[in-house]
DNA sequence: TTTTCTGGTGAGCTATTGCTCATGTCGCGG
DNA sequence: CCGCGACATGAGCAATAGCTCACCAGAAAA
């Protein structure tokens, strides 16, 4: 009853909006239309958006934007690079990468033919997954680079593999793991045994890695959301940690430290250099420095980016 | 220089559109991002809906015209069928309709590899090219079903072969002929000089036709356009016609006439069965026994139309 | 050089939209 | 059968968007 319920005021919420923007009618055209008060026909269409019925899509490359890219995408090799234009007002806003890193999602997990995502931390991902269109792939896998159980050891954070396979109806491979073992052997030991060995096998063979990246200052979010200690994040940067991907701290120049938290993390550390498409996702002044020299270490080999970002790493 | 001009207020356009739709900001800020009064804001973000710089593209599949356009593509054994929601303001408005058709167009014309396009007449099919993205893609081609120089001989009318060319860089073919011949034996003439044979073969090799479909009652596009005469359009109509696709008339069971006018039209006719995917767009209630004709009689195997149409047509 | 014309601009008004709050309705458990 | 909580609803108001108008700048024409 409740779904049907929802259904189909899912439904003329999808009518509303297509009403609204596609048809062009004013709200109170859509409310007699729909036999519904003004105000209902405001939610309709406020749902509408807020379920994501209906999406908006800019077909005009912005030519600055465009050329950003482009001049990123030569002068670190890679083989995807966007640009998206940035927002004075929330220099930090993931909201633009994030449609950029579903529409990628969208279009890989489109194909007919089995394809293997890999996963990795950061708010875009989240928001990206968020984003991505329901579509059936039950042969596509989905698979997590870092452990989903925080450091406390009970809860599970936000499970960004589970999500993107609810979406696609494809098999997934969330990886059972804390982040951080307590020390190098129970590291090594753990990632050795059966179910962990076969999420790292299909995570080797995946056909696309989405990652965040992340800096490695006081406001880290690998600290942040609780995953390594004050003094295990001091400690990183006094190793010259200056970024992070899933986990994996690296120097100014890209290269893995082999030192610190890194002897003991479980997650699958970044390829050196990155032989699959492994496309980073990330915005900030903050980061800009960790997405330099994650570009320049070949930790990645892709990236999605803002306006802003992409100049302030052209410019270094 | 004005090119510059144009080029540069289009991508504030787009900048604007991306901030207000994507971003979700007011145009009082965006116009203080861009340094702009909010008067020209609004102007950039109404331009940039305008010129189709972003494009709204609604992802629920409303549950009723899934189901009516499910029901349409089993009963008459469609290859495509897509129902829009119908417009209750404007019954025959062709905006809903044209909106899939370029879209339809859009996916169709995206391919690398050469395809053809065959476009036969009606307002839909008008405004639909108009929607096309533009895409540079000069191997395609786009050939017309129908005599372009309309009944006086002088004017041309509207050039939807020309336009969506101009949207692709594709070759085009236009048919270089009135619509109507003043007899039989000149009809056959003139199909058999070689540019029109050349346009004849591009025609029958054609990947994808779009064609309107126009009933034939003293409303009759084909007369109110001035292509037949009153007396041609009640003469076709007391041998049974009912309506018409590329000009050529067929009956209820939609089965094409082998008189009146049908004697002397240029214009390429329908195949009987449709080998081809022959897509007909077409709504209002006046067309419904034209649309349910065609589909009985096999002379298009598929539709794009609204609710109210697809209901009517299912319920008779 | 002056005139005319096209097209962009900001001011300011009105229609439209988003939101809050008081009220109503439905399902559920006591 | 009644009360309770969770929402949905409509009224009304403040914010936002769309539009018209008078004006201005630069380009083309005289």
């Amino acid at each position: 009853m409740a779904a049907e319920n929802d259904k189909s005021r899912l439904d003329d919420a999808a009518r509303a909006g297509w009403l609204y923007f596609i048809a062009g009618h004013t709200q109170d055209e859509i409310a007699k239309m729909l036999q519904v008060s003004r105000a209902s026909a405001q939610r309709l269409v406020s749902l509408c958006l807020a379920e994501r019925l209906i999406t908006f899509r800019l077909e005009h490359p912005i030519a600055a934007c465009m050329e950003l890219a482009a001049r990123l995408k030569q002068r670190f090799d890679l083989v995807h690079c966007e640009v998206v234009p940035a927002d004075p007002a929330a220099p930090q806003a993931v909201a633009g990468i994030a449609e950029r890193c579903a529409n990628l999602l969208d279009s890989t997990l489109r194909s007919e033919t089995p394809v293997i995502v890999a996963l990795g931390t950061g708010r875009a991902v989240r928001a990206a997954v968020e984003r991505v269109t329901p579509i059936e792939r039950p042969n596509h896998q989905i698979v997590s680079l870092v452990g989903n159980i925080s450091a406390d050891g009970s809860a599970s954070f936000y499970d960004t593999v589970g999500r993107l396979a609810d979406r696609t109806g494809a098999r997934h491979y969330p990886m059972p793991l804390p982040f951080l073992m307590s020390s190098e052997d129970e590291r090594n030991k753990m990632v050795r045994i059966e179910p962990i060995a076969k999420v790292k096998a299909v995570a080797a063979r995946a056909d696309l890695r989405l990652v965040g990246i992340g800096q490695m200052d006081q406001k880290a979010q690998v600290h942040i959301d609780g995953f390594v200690t004050r003094d295990e994040l001091f400690e990183m940067m006094r190793l010259g940690a200056i970024g992070e991907i899933t986990g994996w701290a690296y120097d100014a120049k890209g290269r893995l430290l082999k030192a610190g938290t890194n002897k003991r993390l479980t997650s699958i550390p970044p390829e050196v250099p990155a032989k699959t498409t492994t496309i980073g996702a990330a915005v900030g002044a903050a980061k800009v420095p960790a997405i330099a020299a994650a570009l320049n270490g070949g930790l990645i080999n892709g990236l999605i980016t803002d306006e802003a970002t992409a100049r302030a790493i052209l410019e270094r």
